[in-house]
RNA sequence: GCGCCCGUAGCUCAGUGAAUAGAGCAACUGACUUCUAAUCAGUAGGUCGCAGGUUUGAAUCCUGCCGGGCGUGCCA
């Protein structure tokens, strides 16, 4: 709506230029696009345009001068009330008030679909996140991965994008090999072998201590009479699986479900890593050195060549990940995106080169870098996460301490908005003290509670037997104080807030518009009186824009998988 | 050394080349006989890391420097 506006204004304001520069008033060659920028309160209108400003070196006059002769020469129109100049030459355009009322009618009408776009291009997109190793639970970090690629997801399929998420398990290669090997010592430290240790590069957490302990539970100690090897391969793949299910099981109970899990395994099974050498190799793109075989990633832009093939005969990660990337787009996806940690950020490039060298276009292939998340603990210091020092925070324990304070449901409400409150590229600081003792300050519960105010007075107005008109028999035009305008006027924009989120893949826009529409509904509540018998019309009014503001709330929560509550 | 990210209020963070740089938390002052006070109204708090440059206009773009994080040819 606020789009269609702009194209309107925006061919106005053409028009007004080029019949300066028809009667010699501006000198131009060209007229640019209008862009408009965003206007700092009301008191700048609904739309300002800086164009002014920029014409003023192109048509050497002053910026202010520029936008008096733009003015002279706009023809009226029912739709612009008022028109000023302000400040050093922008142009600020107050709209007439009639489009805000067919806006409520669009979010009645469109209800939960109000929000929801038809993109011009629909394609088939590919997001793969969190895939953390099946070597641990997972940890905070890839919380805030699922909270983001699930959300994104949301957003893409919200603008008619067909999207698909996946879990890529890592399940072959060194790490999972060192996994084998940490439970084995487990194990036999658990069965009497008190003096072996895990090694530096193992895994030291405590939670293979308890897996070895399950493992004693159920098979005893049997396994010590196997070979190391066959015991230590055997490990691996109980732990994998052990540790898969875990991560499946909090994943599910954080509400985030992916339609694919790949495992790397099958990939080398099915001989594609090969494949990748053998294209490689068709391309003259490998050399010999050192005992290794590398692969020229200089011609693809990379200042170093990489290794692809160890000395020992194994493939680097380089391989099944190509690989796996080539599989990707075998499934027939048009779009890409990669949901990866701060960790893998020299990554992205390797892949960017991987996917051109395989002859796609690096344009199908988009990788995004979640920071890190740094853990505050209540005495201040930060503490870096990682798997194999055993340093480590979870998901399970985080949404157990909060659930221990504001139940399960609001528990994984509160640490989705704290997840995704945040741009993608900042490192997060997780305070535990705040985020458990101080949960009633969690904005989330601020969004929450504005939508739970909506369903409260629509309670009491049952309970009184008042009964709401049809939105055509009620005198939206009644609703005139700014409270309300600025209201109608901030839920006019969220379906460009949900465009624009989509576009830059930017979840965390959602929680900062909603708390932002939260903040104004929560004002205008505690000015104005929604059940006021005495003013039936008014009150008809009212009702219809909190159940708007209901029905947007609702809509941009459900997008981030946190609930809508009727009551708090 | 090189690459990427970050540096904005006491703290955590927004900020699309544009108007007086904004929120939340913390601090302080007020508002519940009301449709839910998990709320609201208000006060205070800034050399936008530093120095140049481009521009009519820079927190934003460019260069250099300082500080922090992550990565950096046979871990993934």
């Amino acid at each position: 709506m606020i789009n269609q506006i702009k194209l309107r204004v925006s061919r106005t304001i053409k028009a007004a230029i080029q019949q300066a520069i028809n009667q010699n008033e501006i000198s131009l060659e060209s007229i640019p696009d209008i862009i408009f920028s965003p206007t700092k309160g009301p008191e700048h209108g609904d739309i300002a345009t800086p164009i002014a400003m920029s014409l003023s070196k192109l048509a050497k006059m002053p910026p202010r001068q520029i936008a008096k002769t733009i003015v002279k020469h706009l023809v009226d129109d029912p739709l612009i009330r008022q028109v000023e100049i302000a400040g050093p030459g922008f142009i600020n355009l107050f709209v007439s008030e009639d489009w805000l009322y067919e806006i409520l009618e669009n979010i009645i009408h469109q209800n939960k679909n109000y929000g929801r776009s038809q993109s011009n291009i629909s394609k088939r997109i590919l997001i793969e996140f969190v895939s953390a190793n099946p070597t641990g639970p997972l940890n905070i970090v890839s919380g805030r991965a699922a909270a983001v690629g699930d959300v994104l997801a949301n957003l893409l399929n919200a603008t008619n994008q067909n999207v698909t998420c996946e879990f890529y398990i890592n399940d072959a290669g060194k790490q999972v090999e060192r996994l084998g090997e940490s439970i084995d010592i487990r194990y036999r430290q658990l069965l009497g072998e008190e003096e072996l240790e895990i090694p530096e590069d193992g895994y030291h957490g405590t939670y293979l201590i308890d897996l070895a302990q399950l493992i004693i539970k159920n098979v005893g100690k049997q396994y010590l009479q196997l070979d190391r090897d066959i015991r230590i391969n055997k490990f691996k793949n109980i732990g994998i699986q052990h540790l898969l299910d875990g991560q499946k099981s909090i994943l599910k109970r954080f509400g985030v479900e992916f339609d694919v899990w790949t495992s790397e395994q099958k990939i080398r099974n099915d001989k594609k890593p090969e494949q990748i050498i053998e294209i490689f190799k068709q391309k003259n793109l490998l050399y010999e050195s050192e005992g290794a075989t590398w692969f020229q990633m200089t011609k693809f832009g990379d200042d170093k060549d990489c290794v692809v093939i160890k000395s020992d005969g194994e493939f680097t990660y380089f391989v099944p990940d190509a690989a796996y990337h080539r599989d990707k787009f075998d499934r027939g996806f048009d779009l890409l995106i990669d949901i990866l940690g701060p960790d893998h950020q020299g990554h992205i490039a390797h892949l960017d080169h991987l996917i051109k060298a395989l002859g796609y276009n690096t344009e199908q292939f988009e990788g995004l870098i979640v920071q890190q998340v740094n853990l505050v603990h209540p005495d201040g210091n930060r503490v870096e996460m990682s798997k194999r020092k055993g340093h480590l925070y979870t998901l399970d324990q985080l949404i157990n301490e909060l659930t221990e304070t504001v139940g399960e449901q609001f528990a994984v409400d509160v640490a989705r908005y704290f997840f995704l409150n945040r741009t993608n590229n900042s490192h997060l600081d997780f305070d535990i003290k705040l985020a458990v003792t101080r949960a009633n300050d969690n904005p989330s519960f601020y969004v929450q509670y504005a939508h739970a105010r909506c369903c409260s007075i629509f309670r009491e107005m049952k309970d009184r037997k008042i009964d709401q008109l049809p939105i055509n028999q009620v005198k939206l035009n009644l609703l005139a104080i700014d409270e309300e305008t600025q209201i109608i006027k901030k839920m006019a924009d969220y379906p460009e807030v949900i465009m624009n989120a989509a576009k830059e893949r930017e979840p965390y826009r959602i929680p900062k518009y909603l708390y932002e529409l939260a903040s104004q509904f929560h004002t205008f509540y505690n000015k104005s009186r929604v059940l006021d018998t005495k003013h039936q019309d008014l009150m008809q009014s009212r009702l219809v824009l909190v159940r708007c503001v209901q029905i947007v709330i609702a809509n941009g929560l459900k997008l981030l998988g946190i609930s809508s509550p009727e009551k708090m």
